[in-house]
DNA sequence: TTGTATGCGTTATCAC
DNA sequence: GTGATAACGCATACAA
């Protein structure tokens, strides 16, 4: 119990400060200050005498005053759009881990679509004195960023650049798993592929979708062979798409849904249906959330990683932080693939062979074992 | 643009500090400590030119030099199980909001039942100076609270209390809505129901466990007519569970669940073996996580709101900072209830009129506009 | 390489 | 009711 009470105050971490560190290991609290630093300025046997009463202290510096004096708060934001779909915990506690890899503690706040939250936990980053911002709303809000621009605080921002000195934008390459699905369903056989949208207005879900468009046309596919339907990113969304597709005449073999939640959606229609996946129709997701893979029938889905998301705003950061003139905008490439399940097959009506074929089963077991 | 560059150190917040502020105003610094401390023995016609300097020069004190003087960092911390259970991130937003409401920032850690992470986690807490934790994460797992309890960090658990001085238990009353959902079933005419019960050594699922028992009791239900399957709190152990009663024989008629993520694989195995939902089988999850209302068909479920959880949590803390001689160890009680969707009706032999009878209909429709 | 002295921005303790 | 002044715990410029 080292928890001491004194007139009044608490006072916490052991109640030792670097001046009794200091002394118990004969040296000046500047020394001590060193040492736990890292500066490589310290005689050895100073630096390991200084260690040692740390740890029989039980010392932790005060980042409170470690802040004041510096100047740095090891606060990072992170700001997401709604936390209903699984995509955005997964990636705050990815952001969370490589931030606190390197001692910062990160403030996360969730938009919900809702200007007003936006603006008030923006304004809370402002007055933490936050290093600097991870926007991963996939939104173009900007205008909510203008408070951060003003302040100099550096930005990551996805898909749409923040306008501003210090940023940094990832550049999330959807072409790529997109690509890779329709080509993956092309050479099962289908020939009439519906693509469920996400809302309009937004850049990433105009990004989404010309990455489908191009990829139909490059297996042949004519608009009406492609058709298209624009829903909300949610369950929902994806229930009404279903209901879309499954009236038009002739009926699409196969769905790819902008993002995992709307697939999620399309399968529950298509099981009350009577429609079985992936005999009667094909369906493929976008953004491999955990629940993709336990769901039934295990969802193929393009994977936009979580990890390589939260390292690349990460490193983003950093980049701003080094940066003595920035200037030069900065853009990370995020790579996205397709991971095969049991959500996919050939139409029933194709007679060419390729159903459940070696390839894609060799490509499913590498997902397995990753 | 109102951020400096001031010999290589960044100056944030506009730049400004107290002093600027009491010249502006023409007062001195602790007038305006006063001022934006709410201290209510200021002059008004002082406060008013103080909060008009504010204004000016958009003066946001430091939290940092806050904290040092003061003793006081307002964080909080906020420890739980798993990120993927929807539940969770649900509480998290629910607490960060009370939590803010009352300028507090709060750290989330995700224990991933691993005992590692939870002890990291922790230490980082304990640098932060957090002035309080709350552990939901429904677990007994003390021991990696120690830490905590050694710095004299007040606590705020679930179920089980912490051993320590400075702590209060949120006692969730999981009997009662467990006691309305077998009700619930009776009344619409079931005798035989199967539940679905988490892992057993722990506590909360014990006490889950035993409200059902004595809920099939009360209605008249022998062992052999309440059949318990236990299994993990997910996906994967409702289905684990659905296949299990779908195997007895007799088979019941409805299931409850433990908790919705093991409800969500009930339905899943249910709509893949032809089983219609609530026609053929009824079902009862808990929780009432967001998904729940839209899943297919939507889920009658007991209601445990986070909202009142984060929010009894925080009076929880709260309650600790201002006890003078903390000692006499308190519980808040958290109350759940029934909410009746669309996953449960009379199973389909009974002919006692009770379908979809206007009682349970009222219930539906308060919950739809709450 | 190490130690001394100063200041970071605020609150708290006193006098007034 | 208000203002000077001393901490809070640490990093750092400068001196040694």
């Amino acid at each position: 119990m080292s928890g001491q009470v004194l007139n009044g105050k608490k006072t916490r971490g052991g109640g030792v400060d670097i001046t009794q560190v200091a002394q118990r290991a004969g040296v000046s609290p500047a020394t001590v200050s060193r040492v736990t630093n890292g500066r490589s300025t310290v005689a050895k046997h100073l630096a390991k005498r200084v260690w040692r009463a740390i740890e029989e202290l039980g010392y932790t510096p005060n980042p409170q005053a470690r802040a004041l004096v510096s100047g740095r708060s090891r606060v990072l934001g992170l700001l997401v759009s709604e936390i209903t779909n699984p995509f955005f915990p997964e990636l705050m506690q990815s952001f969370e881990d490589v931030a606190g890899e390197h001692d910062f503690e990160v403030m996360v706040g969730s938009t919900n679509y809702n200007r007003e939250r936006a603006s008030i936990f923006i304004r809370r980053l402002i007055q933490r004195r936050v290093e600097g911002v991870a926007v991963m709303t996939f939104r173009a809000e900007s205008h909510f960023l203008d408070a951060l621009i003003a302040e100099d605080i550096p930005l990551v921002t996805i898909d749409v650049s923040a306008n501003a000195a210090r940023s940094v934008v990832l550049e999330v390459d959807y072409a790529q798993g997109i690509d890779e699905a329709v080509q993956h369903l092309a050479l099962l056989g289908h020939r009439r592929i519906g693509f469920a949208s996400g809302p309009m207005p937004h850049l990433t879900n105009v990004r989404r979708k010309e990455a489908f468009v191009r990829a139909a046309r490059k297996i042949g596919l004519t608009a009406d062979k492609a058709p298209i339907f624009a829903g909300e990113h949610t369950f929902e969304g994806g229930t009404l798409a279903a209901h879309h597709f499954l009236r038009i005449e002739p009926r699409p073999t196969a769905i790819v849904c902008s993002n995992d939640m709307m697939a999620v959606g399309v399968l529950r229609v298509l099981a009350t249906s009577g429609i079985r996946v992936p005999r009667d129709m094909s369906v493929v997701g976008f953004d491999d959330i955990h629940l993709a893979e336990f769901i039934n029938p295990p969802l193929t889905t393009v994977r936009m990683s979580r990890q390589d998301l939260a390292q690349a705003a990460f490193n983003g950061l950093e980049k701003l932080w080094s940066e003595e003139s920035s200037g030069s905008l900065t853009s990370i490439r995020i790579g996205t693939r397709l991971v095969v399940r049991q959500s996919t097959d050939s139409p029933k009506g194709a007679a060419n062979g390729l159903r459940r074929n070696k390839s894609t089963r060799q490509a499913e077991t590498q997902t397995a074992s990753a």
